[in-house]
DNA sequence: CCTAATATTGTACTAATTGTATCATTGTGT
DNA sequence: ACACAATGATACAATTAGTACAATATTAGG
């Protein structure tokens, strides 16, 4: 399974936050593949009992990772590591996971029977959609 | 007789619920005609263990489908895709699909770190060298 | 055949586990 | 004393799991 016990060490005197203490380690342990993706992290509470830290403090730390795309936190289910690949990865790498995403994206989609126009006038769209509730976010 | 293997793939670490991807997926599998009018769905136990969910997350999305009248769904007999699907439903039903498969694998993407012009031109590229890729098979 | 017991199936309600949101408290620096 | 950041307390919401039940089907006895 993809339990972790995740040992963290906390220093409640060394002026850093907690949270802040929490979210570097993580982001140690995942560069260093103490931790990898699809690992599932501690739940808030599991967490702050072991760190003796009120369970809100690590939901902070979580929310942090999670805005940086680090983890993935889910109401009723639990919080995992992403599948972001590791920073070393080249750009070249990265084009190679474009295109694997890219060409299971596509087979899914003729598979289900859909026509090379219908999936690009669809990731058209879509794009389109998401460009526009940007904009509108920013109001 | 009607029995169907019904063969969902999950991804727990998506973020969408599980009783969510139950849904989307029959309803794709029912709009491209994998399922069909009459058809007997797994009962919820069957499908629950299949998957290694709870029985009940499986009711809740048979739950669903049955109020949007995709489904019937019978104490102490079964569960069946409704015999008269309207076209327009499964139309209807099948643009849902593109959307949610083309906004995951969005998702993803920008996740990813992509940004909405790589994203794309990759679906371009991709799609051009699958068109060639069949031209050249002709020959 | 008919009927009653048993099994199978979905339903309803509840509980447990998770993260979220909001505000209060504490503590530190100025 | 004040301002501000960090942490804690409390209530909430979403998801999934547990348990008991009701409706239907199947099977066993006669």
């Amino acid at each position: 399974m993809t339990e972790k016990k995740l040992t963290l060490q906390l220093d409640f005197h060394s002026g850093l936050p907690i949270y802040t203490q929490i979210v570097t380690q993580i982001q140690s342990q995942l560069a260093n593949e103490i931790l990898k993706p699809g690992d599932q992290l501690p739940t808030v509470r599991a967490l702050a009992q072991e760190l003796r830290v009120n369970f809100n403090t690590v939901a902070r730390a979580y929310r942090m990772l999670d805005e940086a795309r680090i983890i993935s936190t889910q109401q009723g289910r639990g919080t995992y590591i992403t599948e972001i690949p590791p920073p070393e990865v080249t750009k070249k790498l990265q084009e190679e996971t474009l295109i694997e995403l890219t060409d299971r994206f596509i087979s899914e989609a003729y598979r289900l029977g859909f026509t090379e126009r219908e999936v690009s006038q669809m990731v058209r769209d879509r794009l389109k959609v998401r460009k526009e509730a940007k904009v509108r976010e920013k109001e």
